[in-house]
DNA sequence: AGTAGAACCGAGCTTTTGCTCGGATTATGG
DNA sequence: CCATAATCCGAGCAAAAGCTCGGTTCTACT
C-alpha cells in the first residue's frame, strides 16, 4: 500500500522576536533563495542552506518545523516583493489613453518578473507543493479580483460588458504568457514587440468590434 | 565551491529487442508512469519503480543509465501519446465553418489533456528538467509550426493575416489557457463554457474587426 | 546439444538526506 | 546582577537514496 501525499506543515515554527534572531531568519531565508535561483530545487537541502547562511543547522529548525515550511516561506517572500513591485508601478500608471495604459502596465509586470527571473523559473517549474501553499492561492484570487475589477473600468468607457468566463480566460492567459515570455524568451521577438503585441491582443478581445456572424 | 548544474545523460541506455525484455521494459515505464501520477515526482524512487513493475533494479539500470534518463523516457511516451491522440481528432474535424471548427478542436485537445491530467500535472509542475528533454522542445516546435501554418490557411478565408509575434502569442496563450483549466479547473465556470470562450476570444482576435483609434 | 550473448537479479555499498539531542551562549527585565 | 527565557549550535542518527557487483538464468542460433 502505497502512502497517499501528504504535506507537512508550511507554517513557520516561530517569529524571531530579538535582533540577533531575525537577521537569522532572514540569512536563512535569503540563503535559500539563493540556492533555489543558482541550483535549483534539488540542491536546497537544508544542512546547505544553513552553510549557507552561516548558522547552525539546528537554527534553522528553531523557525521551521521542517524542509517544505522553509520553502514555502521563501516563496511567499518572493511573491509578496513581486506583488508589491507591481503595486507600486501601477499606481504610477496615469496616462489616460486607456491603450497606452494598458501596454504601460504590462511592461511593469514583465519588468518585475524579468527582475527575478532565476528564482522564479526554479519556483514555477520545481517546487513540487507550489499550488498549496496559501499565499499563491491569495495571489491567484487578488490578481483575478483586479481583472474582474478593470471590466468595470471598461464598461465606463463604454466597450461592451465582458462576460465573467472572458475575464477569467483573459487574466490566466495574460499571466501565462508574460511568464512564457520570461522564462523562454523566444529568440525571434523582443519583449517590447511581445508587450505591445499582447496589448493588441487584449484590446481586440475587450474593445468594442464590428458585428460578427452570429454563432451557433 | 557549489556545483553547477550539470544534467546527466537522458536518452536510455539500450533498446530492448528480445519479448521478455521488450515487456520487462514497458513495465519498468508503465510503473514509472503510475507512481508520478499517484504519488508525484518525489516519490519516484529508481527502486519503487523497479519494485512496482516486477523486476529487479539492477534490470531496471540495465536499460537507463539513471534515474533522469527513466524519467525523460516517461515524459517522452506521455507526450508522444497525447500528440496522437490530438492529430487523430484533428483530422476527423472536417466542419466547414472556422468557429465550429476551431472548437472543435480546442474541444479535442482540451479532451486530450483531461485524459491524462493526473500524470500531465506531476510533470508539468514538478519534473525539474522538463525544459532539458528534447522531446518536450520538439513539441513545441511542432505546435508552434501548428500555428503559424492556420495563419495562411485564415488568409485564403480573408481575415486580414497576423503578425508573427501575434501567433506566438495566441499559441502560447491557449495551450496556457487549456493546461490551466484542466489542472486547476475553476469551480464557477463549465469546460464547455470555458472552451467556446476560448474559442470565442481567438475569433475576436483573429477575425475581421471595425476599424480601432489608429495606435501610438 | 551447446554456446554466446542477452536479460535478469537482489544483496548491499556509498552517500546523502532531513532532522534531533543535549547543552552552550546571549539577551531581558526585575 | 541574577534568573529566566530566547537563541544558537554541531556531532551524529536513522532512513533512504542512487547505483554497482558478481553472478545466475534464459534465448537464439548453429
Amino acid at each position: 500500500m502505497p502512502k497517499k501525499r501528504a504535506l507537512p506543515t508550511l507554517a513557520p515554527r516561530k517569529l524571531p522576536t530579538q535582533d540577533r534572531a531575525r537577521r537569522t531568519y532572514h540569512a536563512i531565508l535569503e540563503a535559500g533563495a539563493r540556492i533555489l535561483e543558482r541550483q535549483g530545487y534539488e540542491a536546497l537541502t537544508t544542512n546547505h542552506v544553513a552553510d549557507l547562511a552561516g548558522v547552525g543547522i539546528a537554527s534553522l529548525y528553531e523557525y521551521f518545523p521542517n524542509k517544505h515550511a522553509l520553502v514555502a516561506e521563501i516563496v511567499r517572500h518572493v511573491l509578496e516583493d513581486l506583488l508589491a513591485d507591481l503595486a507600486r508601478s501601477t499606481q504610477l500608471i496615469t496616462t489616460s489613453p486607456p491603450q497606452e495604459a494598458l501596454e504601460a502596465w504590462l511592461g511593469s509586470m514583465y519588468a518585475a518578473v524579468v527582475k527575478r527571473r532565476a528564482v522564479v523559473t526554479v519556483i514555477v517549474q520545481e517546487v513540487p507543493f507550489l499550488w498549496d501553499i496559501p499565499a499563491v492561492e491569495n495571489a491567484r484570487t487578488m490578481l483575478f479580483a483586479l481583472a474582474r475589477s478593470t471590466r468595470e473600468l471598461g464598461a465606463s468607457v463604454g466597450t461592451p460588458p465582458l462576460s465573467d468566463a472572458m475575464v477569467y480566460l483573459l487574466a490566466t492567459m495574460t499571466g501565462a504568457a508574460v511568464l512564457e515570455a520570461v522564462l523562454r524568451p523566444p529568440a525571434e521577438h523582443t519583449p517590447e514587440e511581445l508587450i505591445e503585441t499582447l496589448a493588441e491582443i487584449i484590446n481586440r478581445v475587450t474593445g468594442e468590434r464590428a458585428p460578427t456572424r452570429r454563432r451557433r
